[in-house]
DNA sequence: GTGAAAGCGCTAACAC
DNA sequence: GTGTTAGCGCTTTCAC
């Protein structure tokens, strides 16, 4: 148990007395030696803490043992959850992540892509955010896959099952006896926020109630905006509604804010469902009932495949579509 | 600009009709050239798309431009920050983030910084979360900068003022007329929380107010549990308070939620300060006062001391301190 | 079942 | 100011 961790195979090897070759062989599980022998090598190797250097083995191999998530934001719960889980996956099978916070910039986002392919990573697990994934050239030729959106060239796909999210939150509603939901959206016209809205329509529709432009209301999906939107329409007192499906939670819990402040009851008079099912929606009175995206199930689908797709096993175009949950609480 | 961005520098030597290790001179800006040569290499370079190989530059000169990162949980918004500000700086710096999320999990955790050995990376920053680092031996060779919470034989050290920080919460409150402070406290003891105490006590002293052991309760810091022991407080009504310094936001959240449905006015009746400064204290009714850690500023101090270790400028024990602010929103 | 040796892409010492 | 070359630690082909 050597701290100084300067030992190479050559030194493992003549401690051992074989030739560098056999101690890759053993190291590596290729065959080709006896009981006895690897026996003997695994000893040594044990004894003396020997780490093999993942640089030396990434020249010779060209591959790295490490995938590169770029990512819009750390610090939104929702990405977060699915780097936890793809770290926690990717760890079991022997990859590092490489984090990448793009923080929406252009700039940042290629200086950060340069890095990865210089360090010559085996995948590329892109958590979108946005619609348009602009340096995908640069990136072309190593294994990607998408998360959350996707790029228009995109070949891999893991996406979260949108339209059954809007027609989930907006059925509890009506069966619970609304009427009148509000659609409080996400003003950038991503897919994801498209497909809620088919969801939202559909429940509509399947209960024979129609469609309402003016019950649509969109705005910049922060807490802040959505606050400043309903703030407008609770005084103007000009949009009745008995219900909210709002895109997100945190403009949700802008709603429900709003509302309360006003002295409108909730769930009692207006019913508010969220999406994301972030964690604040459990920490506010009545807490949020909301959608879940199954962020574990998004990033163990997101490993697999980009470790598949290293393996060459699978180069095929795919889109996975993991399915939401409805969170029935006070809100509703 | 080839795609395929198989070119090594022997590649980039013939074109420009050079040797390699005039390339690799340019490369490094090592000088020894002429202007001509120069503007001769940086053109092929240019031109033909060479990338370096992270790998062989690695391997040759022991270093990977890597930090591994060691974090309990990427999902807590406090430690998120510091992420993404380490790697927006290191960025700048040419280095790359390894992202450990340790879940608290001692075998994980293990795992994981074996991996980074591996990859020879140059520097760990540890943002613990926890008092004991056990691993402490396997990388007592490297560069190891501890966020946080300080392991009995680290070195390099970067910590908020806590005591300030407990000083100023409980200041805030005698000033507005507090003299039964509730003291509602991470169960668990760390020197984080310890420090924050004392700035607590330090403030009651300053004014007069003697510390009543009454008025200190322990629990496990987070929302559901802060509620249960506030439950307890408020229905029982033995413990009489006019003001609570919760040592985190989501213990504060827990207590004027329970507060409110009792119908105890906030902050008229009893006035509360988080600590944090999490994103969701400006998105209750009212919004929290609370103390912020400049998780920026903190992470600054880690991205530059780990580089200057890194450049061994400097290897001297040190523990920096950050300064904290009071917020004063709506709860005080 | 095992070993010798070439070579991955780069840097740096040395020679000129 | 520039080129030649050894060698970083490993894998893998080929020979035995």
């Amino acid at each position: 148990m050597d701290g100084n961790a300067k030992l190479s195979i050559v030194d493992v090897a003549k401690r051992a007395g074989v030739s560098t070759a056999t101690v890759s062989r053993v190291i590596n599980h290729n065959g080709g030696y006896s009981r006895e022998t690897e026996e003997k090598v695994r000893r040594t190797i044990e004894e003396c803490g020997f780490t093999p250097n993942a640089n030396a083995i990434g020249l010779r191999t060209n591959k790295s043992r490490c995938i590169g998530v770029i990512v819009p934001d750390v610090t939104n719960e929702f990405f977060a959850k699915i780097i936890q889980e793809l770290d926690f996956y990717l760890l079991k099978h022997g990859y590092s992540l490489l984090i990448c916070n793009s923080n929406e910039d252009y700039e940042l986002e290629n200086m950060h892509i340069k890095g990865l392919i210089e360090k010559h990573i085996d995948g590329i697990v892109y958590i979108s955010g946005q619609n348009e994934i602009k340096n995908i050239n640069e990136i072309k030729h190593i294994p990607v896959v998408y998360i959350d959106r996707a790029p228009l060239n995109a070949r891999m796909l893991i996406l979260s099952d949108n339209q059954e999210g809007g027609y989930l939150a907006t059925k509890e509603m009506i069966d619970k006896g609304c009427r009148r939901i509000l659609l409080l959206r996400d003003v950038r016209c991503a897919s994801t926020i498209r497909y809620r809205k088919e969801g939202y329509i559909r429940a509509l529709k399947e209960n024979g109630i129609p469609y309402r432009e003016e019950l649509e209301v969109s705005c910049f999906p922060d807490y802040a905006e959505a606050r400043k939107v309903m703030d407008r329409l609770v005084r103007s007192g000009g949009c009745y509604f008995d219900g909210i499906f709002a895109t997100n939670d945190m403009m949700a819990l802008a709603c429900i804010n709003v509302l309360m402040e006003a002295g409108i009851k909730i769930p009692e008079q207006v019913k508010v469902v969220g999406y994301d099912n972030v964690s604040v929606t459990r920490f506010t009175s009545p807490q949020i009932t909301t959608i879940t995206q199954d962020t574990r199930q998004m990033a163990i689908a997101a490993g697999r495949t980009i470790l598949r797709m290293i393996q060459k096993k699978e180069i095929s175009e795919k889109r996975t579509i993991i399915p939401v949950k409805l969170e029935v609480r006070g809100t509703t």
